[in-house]
DNA sequence: TTCTTTTGTAACAATGTTGTAACCTGTTCC
DNA sequence: GGAACAGGTTACAACATTGTTACAAAAGAA
């Protein structure tokens, strides 16, 4: 990290260290990483239950996990008047942006994993 | 692909899969991304006392974190029989290997929060 | 002798989170 | 009319996590 940055941390004042905090008590959530990581595998939209299937959790988290990444501007949600009802999610460019830090976090997690098995 | 080495290809995959759930779990404990990243900033050993002034949490829980981050073999403790105790907690290479992603995780949290300030 | 310090641990009440089961919408098919 | 489907929501009981308070050990200082 630069000088810069590491003094634009220590000089960081309340309001945004609040911000921080209130993006990695986000990241934090059970299955978060999970969801993040999945949407990006398929670049494309992916579906509520796809979605579900893949991190493998209840509807009520998923939606509650989806609901928080909206909320926080990580995803949007497009729903089609199909029959049965059609609702894709889809990272935005923020979220995007994260991912490079999110594969090689994984890729950490799954070699660490190899190694355990 | 035979049946056969498709269910052993699935029961391989469970496997790891738990291990690698076993590690998303870790992570998104609370402070725990927090702690990883604050023993990062120094790169010196760095004290119970210090690291629980820095993530601002309560003793239990930094000891609790620190305890789960041992046993996963991820921090070293070293306490020396001074008075009174000096305890030194640092990074084995396993978790410092971890840190490029973390702390591209955190450029990444750290701008979206100068954004929204 | 009592105070102080660091680094914890134990018990516990308050709070937060989870999955389950039930329910809902809207349309097409039988 | 009733079932079936995707995509949820709601209520709630079970479970997990948190901070607080009290406590301890060890030895030098007051």
């Amino acid at each position: 990290m630069s000088q810069e940055q590491s003094q634009r941390m220590q000089s960081m004042c309340e309001s945004a260290k609040a911000h921080v905090d209130d993006l990695l008590v986000l990241l934090s959530k059970s299955k978060m990483l999970s969801i993040l990581y999945t949407m990006n595998c398929d670049k494309e939209p992916m579906r509520f239950s796809e979605i579900k299937k893949r991190v493998n959790s209840s509807s009520t988290t998923v939606a509650r996990r989806l609901g928080e990444l909206e909320d926080h501007g990580l995803v949007t949600r497009t729903a089609y008047a199909t029959v049965p009802a059609t609702v894709m999610y889809e990272l935005t460019e923020d979220a995007v942006s994260l991912q490079p830090s999110l594969e090689s976090m994984f890729e950490w997690v799954l070699n660490r994993a190899d190694g355990s098995v």
